[in-house]
DNA sequence: CTTAGTGCAAAAGCTTTGCATTTAC
DNA sequence: GTAAATGCAAAGCTTTTGCACTAAG
């Protein structure tokens, strides 16, 4: 993977901010390093997320979020009314999620809790 | 709300089938009765679902999915290659999902699990 | 008869793809 | 020099919207 000043940029915005999507990131980085395309933040964003960099959150209708949070078991409060997105630890203690009932002949290498809600705004 | 032979197709297409999307219940109800328009069935698996008689699985990429099994707290198991759900009893008991650690002021109607892997016949 | 449901067409929103050009290694 | 990253344009797929028409209550 090559490090160019464009996926720098994508990179730090996304660590910096809270569950951008794409398009949140692309007006980032213009306003740090000027130019970038949407489809070269979809390519970095992909790459960065099967790196393990990052990770995606597609919830529901809306573009898809990013985060930089990995591995560490937490999950996401979400907004029905104005989408935002609440990181929250897990209830039940450490990567339980990670043990459903049965398989099924699954394997299994993410377990991804969303809690469906209104915020204290939208109430 | 009104009961039309188009909407009753509907509803026993999804009941019948397993985690079917919009166009899987646009086809089967055509060749149940014939005419309907996708647009249409989007109208009234909506309706179903405010009316909590359908649930929206809303996962990754692709179509939503809906199914009938309402209010008993199960989960799905999703494929990340063919893209199959397969629904999974809650590991933890009965709705201890509806519990985050912290609320951060949310109020929470409901909590989804996912879990993502690869089924039998994709490994 | 009144309003919800449907058909039809069009658009919107998010994401991917193809190809030429640039640039890191 | 070679393959990856980017720009640009176009298309793809899912879903929504607007409006006329039909039919349920």
């Amino acid at each position: 993977m090559r490090v160019t000043s464009t996926r720098l940029a994508i990179l730090e915005v996304v660590r910096e901010g809270q569950h951008l999507d794409a398009d949140d990131v692309a007006l980032a980085v213009r306003a740090r390093i000027g130019h970038v395309t949407l489809q070269a933040v979809y390519e970095a964003l992909g790459a960065f997320t099967t790196a393990g960099l990052l990770r995606k959150i597609d919830i529901g209708p809306g573009p898809a979020r990013y985060e930089s949070r990995v591995g560490d078991n937490h999950h996401h409060l979400v907004c029905r009314r104005c989408g935002t997105v609440q990181d929250v630890d897990c209830a039940v203690g450490h990567a339980p999620c990670l043990d459903p009932a049965a398989r099924h002949g699954y394997a299994i290498d993410e377990a991804e809790v969303t809690f469906w809600g209104l915020c204290a705004d939208c109430q």
